[in-house]
DNA sequence: CGCGCGCTCGGG
DNA sequence: CCGAGCGCGCGA
């Protein structure tokens, strides 16, 4: 037999089919070892035939994998031709998407899970208490005897391995349970519906349409209406797909899900090991688990007969991939929806312009869910205009009405959250005499001053610079910081409230993702009062004491140059805003801000959504701004200058032509250095373009798979969310 | 004259 | 992507 292999390698020269001599019982989809150019390589057997044209002296034999199953299926080749073709990106690098990484670098390792079994009874373990991850999973084990170190994981990240290492359990390797499709019984926690529940169940399950959108305000019980689809597909005996924008896949939510669906569910994200995310993944694949829970990267989870797929936020930006290919979640989901004929169901209480827009055109059928479960009122949200504070002579960071509420708010032994939106300013260093400001000598961005440490930071690459004494251009002394950080506020807040207990959260104390949750967690234990943070705050976790959320600056992102600050401000006041009173207690919300009259701020403050479209649509109508136009970025990127200007100065020609011969089809055409330069010793170019017809799209993927080479990367982006 | 590096080409 | 093959430039 002949097998039509794609070697794993991503590079555009080498990605072509190659002809070689297989077992008659290879099969298609399957792994092979290509020998290839000297070495033995990874492969994918893409399709099988009887002869080939190739010589028979050049043809070699590939080796097998010894994989139970073949890593892909129909449905994963399908769907790995139309992104290939979609994204013009080597075929290998679409078919990685669809494997564990750990299937590919490390060695085609023995299908071993490891088991945790307990020493040590629990009493007699010595552990803090604040380690409720090991405490969690000492409990389990002494409760259910052995357990799949996996699973553990899930439910409490690095619970099992400090348990381990104190000596308290001991971990087994055994080999895996070949019994894939024993159903596991766990209690299934029947819930009754709310009727705007049902009635939503009802219309997702009976609309002709494949897209359905449900629009519901926070704490309507969408989450409710996901598990139970897929609890309605698990009785048919068919798999979900449930995607989570990527920060919150909290242990909460996960302890919620594996409550409910217990082994059944499978979770695919960065936390856990490689080993444990390849048996996750391979429980998908074997069919033993039929539900697939995670970030973006989920949706290529290896499950046949799908009967839902759920994105909830759907808004959420962590939905576009950063890295080549940059798929977009909800295209591929649409694209397995139509392949297995099941629905997609998106979910926000702030939908993206684009997508509540075909919904009201009818595309999607539109679920809208107006009443909160708890039929508790939103968090009142009041406005300080700030420029008035600014005149009274107030300088500090905080209004009168915030500093009120955070003392009747301490007073009540309650919690407070300040939210900071960072996003485009830092606190950099500005020489005052000759207007030299510190920028990291690998990306050419500014370099942000961090007291505690007191150095310089770059945040693109995380390089650390000596504090400056003096300018290095004049060689003044007159050095000063600008902006406003976390930092400051902290340290302002220290003054006023001496006795307060004062937490921060930001990219710079939080190391690694373990930082995340230490911090959370102490805040949700009452151990702090008042948490400061960026936008990483604004999701996820409930914290039942918070009354007050504080919002220091709502209008900054409204400056940033993009053409979603509207809504990316209306998402994140909402999404901020829900972070107060989620118990018993009435919540508060004050939004700061120097323009009080935004029309944004003020549909934001009084949750109107509607509204906020309307305007915003009209807005985007106006300027030609998407959905009624498409932003196009292609970006040329190297180490070296020189072969950049010449890839960009090729691709710029080519598309010159595309754009004119069809002048109707463009808004707008220009090529530029990109906003920032250089990001890890990569020099950066674009060329901008606005299209009015996408029917052009495909002849620019085109120039740009041709264009790029070694020395040159070239991508491009759609509607790109950040344009650095 | 010989080696070293950089560029080009091919891989089944 | 990676190694082989080859051409040109410099040094003893």
């Amino acid at each position: 037999m002949i097998a039509e292999v794609i070697v794993d390698i991503a590079a555009s020269e080498t990605d072509r089919i190659f002809d070689y001599l297989c077992d008659d019982d290879t099969v298609v989809g399957s792994r092979v070892r290509a020998p290839f150019g000297g070495k033995t390589l990874p492969g994918f057997v893409m399709r099988l035939k009887e002869r080939t044209d190739v010589p028979e002296e050049r043809l070699k034999k590939v080796l097998p994998c010894p994989d139970e199953l073949p890593a892909l299926n129909a449905e994963c080749l399908s769907l790995a031709e139309k992104i290939t073709a979609r994204y013009r990106v080597p075929k290998a690098l679409t078919l990685r998407l669809f494997l564990p990484s750990e299937m590919r670098t490390g060695k085609v390792r023995e299908l071993m899970r490891n088991y945790a079994t307990l020493k040590v009874p629990v009493s007699e373990m010595k552990l803090v208490k604040s380690a409720k991850n090991q405490i969690g999973a000492a409990e389990y084990l002494a409760e259910h005897g052995k357990t799949d170190c996996a699973y553990l994981n899930g439910i409490f990240p690095g619970g099992v391995a400090a348990l381990e290492k104190k000596g308290y359990v001991e971990i087994t390797q055994e080999q895996r349970l070949r019994d894939p499709y024993k159903s596991v019984t766990s209690e299934r926690v029947e819930r009754t519906l709310t009727d705007d529940q049902a009635r939503a169940v009802h219309t997702i399950q009976t609309d002709g349409r494949t897209v359905q959108l449900l629009h519901g305000v926070t704490g309507s019980g969408k989450t409710e209406i996901y598990l139970t689809l897929i609890a309605k597909c698990l009785e048919e005996g068919k798999s979900s797909i449930f995607l989570v924008p990527e920060i919150s896949l909290t242990p909460q939510m996960l302890a919620q899900l594996r409550a409910r669906f217990g082994k059944n569910a499978a979770i695919l994200h960065s936390g856990l090991s490689a080993g444990e995310r390849f048996d996750e993944w391979w429980r998908l694949r074997t069919g033993e688990a039929k539900i697939a829970i995670g970030a973006r990267s989920a949706v290529f989870a290896p499950l046949e007969n799908l009967g839902v797929i759920i994105i909830d936020e759907e808004h959420d930006s962590s939905y576009s991939s950063e890295t080549a290919p940059r798929y977009n979640t909800f295209d591929v989901a649409l694209l397995r929806a139509k392949y297995n004929g099941c629905k997609l169901v998106l979910g926000s209480a702030t939908p993206s312009a684009e997508t509540y827009k075909r919904a009201k055109e009818g595309e999607f059928s539109l679920i809208r869910l107006d009443k909160r479960i708890n039929k508790r009122p939103l968090p009142e949200i009041v406005i300080a205009d700030m420029r008035r504070e600014v005149r009274r002579g107030n300088n500090s960071s905080f209004s009168g009405v915030l500093k009120e509420e955070i003392e009747k708010c301490l007073a009540a032994d309650k919690q407070a959250i300040l939210f900071l939106n960072r996003r485009g300013y830092s606190q950099t260093v500005i020489c005052k005499e000759c207007g030299y400001v510190a920028k990291c000598e690998a990306c050419d961005v500014s370099l942000t001053y961090h007291r505690d440490e007191n150095c310089l930071k770059c945040h693109f690459c995380g390089a650390r610079y000596k504090m400056l004494r003096a300018c290095p251009e004049c060689g003044g002394f007159k050095l000063s910081y600008a902006g406003t950080g976390t930092q400051r506020i902290v340290s302002e807040l220290e003054k006023l409230y001496p006795s307060a207990r004062i937490i921060r959260m930001d990219n710079d104390t939080t190391s690694g993702k373990e930082g995340h949750y230490k911090i959370l967690k102490t805040f949700a234990e009452k151990k702090a009062d008042i948490l400061v943070g960026t936008q990483m705050i604004a999701k996820g976790h409930d914290f039942p004491a918070v009354t007050l959320v504080g919002i220091l600056d709502a209008d900054m992102s409204l400056h940033f140059s993009d053409y979603r600050s509207g809504e990316r401000t209306f998402q994140l006041i909402t999404q901020v805003a829900g972070r107060s009173g989620r118990a018993e207690e009435q919540g508060k919300v004050v939004l700061q801000t120097f323009d009080p009259e935004n029309e944004v701020l003020r549909f934001a403050t009084s949750y109107d959504y509607e509204g906020f479209y309307q305007n915003e649509i009209s807005l985007r109508a106006a300027m030609a701004f998407p959905p009624f136009s498409k932003i196009v970025r292609v970006l040329v990127t190297g180490e070296d200058d020189k072969k950049c200007i010449e890839a960009l100065r090729e691709v710029y020609v080519r598309l010159e032509k595309l754009y004119t011969d069809n002048p109707d089809k463009f808004l707008f055409f220009n090529k530029m250095r990109a906003p920032i330069k250089r990001i890890q010793n990569k020099y950066r170019y674009q060329v901008l373009m606005r299209l009015s017809d996408v029917s052009v799209l495909k002849d620019i993927y085109d120039i740009c798979a041709e264009a790029r080479n070694r020395d040159a990367l070239v991508s491009v982006e759609e509607n790109p969310a950040n344009l650095s």
